[in-house]
DNA sequence: CATCGATGTTGCCGTTTCGGTAACAATCTG
DNA sequence: CAGATTGTTACCGAAACGGCAACATCGATG
């Protein structure tokens, strides 16, 4: 449970190895180090999971899924009525990012679509048909520069659009 | 650029599977999918990462960092200055998303801080001295519904992860 | 229609990594 | 200073991994 786990200089380190790659071995982190055996970053790792300070998973690339377009969402939603649109919001495939926030708009979710035309039928059917929301203001993701703290490149590939960068 | 990988259902189900997991092994997935052997799951784990489809790594929850503060900005640019006012916002830790998009805002950005004043000086100071940046909305995230397309809970208790965020 | 080639699956095998356990060191407390 | 507590490290058997090669599948070819 939730004893709080201290994060000290050498968790901070191991978190920033592993951010860039999940699937590094513990000796392989212990070795770039160098001054911890590679028993004690397993242990380290052990309690960073298991307090949850870390998630380690695998991040598609959302054309991977046949999902070409991202867009930004703005959801004023009516007093009262928040929570339930978030949690039917949050069982759609397509959503792959929620928040509550201040502001004018009291939702803000990232979609991931195919295409602009199922865009225009989430937008419209979907989300027109959750009681509480009161307006949609979409925008387009034009392209990625920083996606998990890192720079596109890693994840980037395709899902950049426009990119220039490709290589 | 890569050959395109094409990405079947087995691939969606072990993608699936490790987007919960990371941690996973081969073994593991193949006897929850039943039908494939452990060695052929294995092949296409190392085929998924080989084409960029997924990218394995440790999100990190922000509080583990110090970061108790998520906010949301929308930036507008003056026209011609989005690339440079992207890379050099690229270059802050604290943002942990950043892209460009279609709308009244030109930039979308996640940006942690570890309190309310690291805000106000992130926004006042470092923002504010980014030639192009002619106005920034922000709104501070009060809750995380979903993140990374899985719903919260997963990861911490509410104040979350670093990354990809709204958009 | 038999053959060749390309692609994907599977088993085998040596090496690496992992989790459990326990000895050991450092710290804290009374 | 003894006793308790926490973190580091070594050791060990079990599991996972990567390289390799055999085999099945499918399609194009002569």
């Amino acid at each position: 449970m939730s004893q709080r786990y201290i994060v000290d200089d050498l968790d901070r380190e191991i978190i920033r190895y592993l951010s860039e790659d999940g699937r590094l071995s513990a000796a392989e982190i212990a070795g770039r180090i160098g001054s911890v055996s590679e028993r004690t970053i397993r242990n380290r790792i052990a309690g960073l999971l298991q307090a949850k300070m870390i998630v380690i998973g695998a991040i598609p690339d959302p054309v991977a899924l046949g999902r070409d377009v991202q867009v930004e969402l703005l959801i004023e939603v009516e007093p009262g009525k928040l929570e339930d649109v978030a949690i039917q919001l949050g069982e759609y495939e397509e959503i792959g990012y929620l928040a509550a926030t201040s502001g004018t708009a009291n939702l803000s979710a990232s979609l991931f679509v195919a295409d602009h035309a199922a865009l225009l039928e989430f937008i419209d059917q979907e989300l027109g048909k959750l009681p509480g929301v009161k307006r949609v203001t979409s925008s387009v993701v034009l392209r990625l520069y920083k996606v998990f703290g890192t720079r596109t490149t890693a994840i980037s590939r395709g899902t950049d659009l426009g990119g220039k960068k490709k290589g």
